[in-house]
RNA sequence: GCAUCCGUAGCUCAAUUGGAUAGAGCUUCUGACUUCGGAUCAGAAGGUUGCAGGUUCGAGUCCUGCCGGAUGCGCCA
């Protein structure tokens, strides 16, 4: 266990022997903003005191009385209004490295409560391409799931693609009326769009062929076998493109249940929740109102349309109840952009409201605060995790200079294209190939870095320059901090060491002498990396573990500039080669988790 | 009209349970032994955190009002 983890569960228990009653869950350690208080603080006595009207610093100084936390620290001091500061003795910090360098961790614990949790991003549709607004979804969504898992959780990934709704009536007329095989063939997706773009033009023109869709779509509804055997095979060139993307993307899905897949579940729910008195007719829908948050108060959410038909607050609470049997999980999480909000605050409480009146299996879920006898866990855990609009440089809604929404495969391509001839540039012999190889790493990289880095909640202005541009707080600046590291090992003899997985140096002395101010701030950096992904999980904000990849390359640079390695006396050199190895480590687990790949030579 | 979110350096953005002197990048300017890889680094400049109050030992963060912007608001998803 990590040093930091060790203090602050010393920490808690101090607090309990001072407070018998204190909620010792908010006694957390966090690094220090300043080297020069320490390494780590804790400011919770403050609060404990104040919520107790106490002298915080008394009460810091009674519970410091009963912790004992020699083992890995200094002498704690007791700072400001109330702060605890630590400082790691040196033995407490070369120990944490040594444990890694032999591969018994890498600076995080899996955790000791896991959780199963599902997440539902990406969602494109079907016979549309997918374009710029399913990035920040897709990309999002695959890092959380790559965070939780990498911290031991139980994941299970969910796309709930668009396969149903009223533009298939559209689709299907154009597809039996106006459908270029050749075209079809040769691009799918184009040509299904093509189709829909007709149909639509069409419907807006003449009232009668919007009549001719409903009469389709009806008919798929009902089953028709012809109808039924175009859309299949819409969806199946559409799961082609999809995959394509998720595999250019290295995202994958364990779940594809589209929205049709709960067509069968949408009636007996409906029924369900008017049998229980939660809907209610209303203007010839039938409708769920709210008191409670009074936000809905004003907002009632409709599970049936006047002409029968379902929408998707009923798809998404019949989603829910299938997760819910299916998967029995601690909490689902939905990665959708901010326009969502009324919708899903819509769908959670519905769900809740269900769930108290009797609810499907198991009864804890959705019950806030009071978890059912016989069962401990907390109760589900629902959240929307939203994010921002992608904006164009004039602030407004980002589309092509001719109006169109921006294509995936494109943006991707032009990445790609663009980073090519970049490493071109810089380093003209490679070959051709192992160029091709670091575009593809090095603009993906990019690409999805620009997206991961701001905080999610704000809209961002997309540049190609800026996502692009190769310098600053960026993915490339980090895959080239992990390159000029891997540059040293192939100029040092101890490159054969490595194990084949690279993940220790087995020829290196196991002492760590630690002495320049950069080893020292550098190694740790280094600790802070499981409190990072915990952040990134708890928050459900992957920019933090951006902020941090940077900070270690910049620490990491800093150490590469003052401190030479390779021209180092024999132990030193040793020394400096354990952490620029668990640097490179580090960098590459971080990118990995955001969904980046990492190469050996840009 | 109601609701949600946002307003931080010239620009694009950070800021970890309310915590210590609000930080980066871009831009501008000045520097760095032909370099363990210069796609680099060091330094300088740049701020009344939209405005006005309030709570607190402590507010960019919480509360109230105002100004400005984005988004959403019953039969699309």
């Amino acid at each position: 266990m990590l040093p930091h983890k060790q203090i602050e569960l010393k920490l808690q228990a101090a607090v309990r022997a001072t407070l018998p009653d204190a909620d010792t869950s908010i006694v957390l350690i966090r690094p220090c903003p300043d080297p020069k208080f320490g390494d780590y603080q804790s400011n919770a006595l403050m609060s404990l005191a104040k919520s107790r009207k106490m002298n915080p610093r008394q009460l810091a100084t009674n519970v410091l009385a009963k912790l004992d936390v020699a083992d890995w620290c200094e002498k704690v001091e007791i700072a400001g209004a109330g702060f605890l500061n630590f400082r790691l003795k040196s033995a407490a910090l070369t120990g944490a490295l040594q444990t890694a360098a032999r591969g018994e961790h890498l600076f995080f614990d899996k955790t000791t409560n896991p959780r199963t949790a599902v997440i539902d991003f990406s969602s494109p549709n079907v016979a549309k391409p997918m374009h710029v607004g399913h990035i920040r979804s897709t990309i999002l969504g695959d890092s959380l799931a790559r965070t939780l898992r990498r911290l031991g959780h139980r994941v299970i990934t969910d796309n709930h693609i668009g396969d149903w709704g009223t533009q298939f009536g559209k689709l299907l007329i154009g597809w039996k009326k106006h459908l270029d095989p050749a075209a079809l063939k040769a691009d799918p997706i184009a040509e299904m769009e093509r189709l829909y773009k007709l149909v639509n033009a069409a419907g807006e023109a003449d009232e009668k062929v919007l009549e001719e869709a409903r009469q389709e779509l009806v008919k798929l509804q009902a089953g028709t076998a012809e109808n039924l055997r175009i859309w299949h095979e819409m969806i199946a060139l559409s799961q082609k493109q999809f995959d394509t993307i998720y595999a250019r993307l290295g995202v994958e899905f364990d779940h594809a249940l589209g929205e049709s897949f709960y067509n069968p579940r949408l009636k007996p729910l409906v029924d369900e929740l008017v049998a229980r008195g939660i809907a209610r007719e209303s203007e010839g829908a039938i409708a769920i109102f709210f008191d409670d948050p009074p936000q809905l108060k004003e907002q009632p959410a409709l599970i049936r349309k006047s002409d029968g038909g379902f929408n998707y607050t009923t798809t998404d609470l019949a989603t829910l109840a299938y997760r819910l049997e299916t998967w029995q999980p601690d909490e689902i999480i939905y990665v959708t952009d901010g326009r969502q909000q009324l919708h899903f605050q819509q769908v959670f409480t519905a769900f809740r409201k269900w769930q108290e009146r009797g609810s499907p299996e198991p009864p804890r879920v959705g019950n806030a605060g009071s978890a059912a006898a016989g069962d401990s866990r907390a109760p589900m855990k629902l959240a929307h995790v939203w994010f921002g609009s992608i904006l164009g440089e004039d602030g407004k809604p980002f589309k092509t200079r001719s109006g169109e929404t921006v294509k995936l495969a494109d943006l991707l391509d032009e990445a790609e294209a663009r980073a090519f001839k970049i490493v071109s540039d810089k380093n003209p012999d490679l070959t051709a190939a192992q160029r091709r190889e670091i575009a593809r790493v090095v603009g993906l990289g990019a690409v999805k870095y620009a997206d991961l880095l701001p905080n999610r909640q704000s809209d961002y202005v997309f540049s190609w320059d800026k996502m692009l541009a190769l310098q600053g707080n960026t993915a490339p600046y980090l895959q080239y901090a992990y390159t000029r590291i891997k540059s040293i090992f192939r100029k040092s003899d101890v490159a054969s060491a490595l194990r084949a997985d690279g993940s220790a140096i087995s020829a290196v002395s196991t002492t760590l002498a630690l002495s320049a101010l950069e080893e020292v701030a550098l190694a740790k950096h280094l600790l802070n990396f499981g409190l990072t992904l915990e952040a990134v999980a708890e928050e459900y904000r992957p920019n933090f573990l951006c902020n941090y990849l940077y900070e270690l390359a910049g620490k990491f640079t800093s150490f590469y500039e003052n401190c030479p390695v390779l021209k180092a006396d024999p132990t030193v050199r040793d020394s400096r080669l354990v952490l620029c190895d668990l640097t490179a480590r580090v960098l590459k687990q971080g990118l990995t988790v955001l969904g980046i790949e990492v190469v050996e030579q840009m």
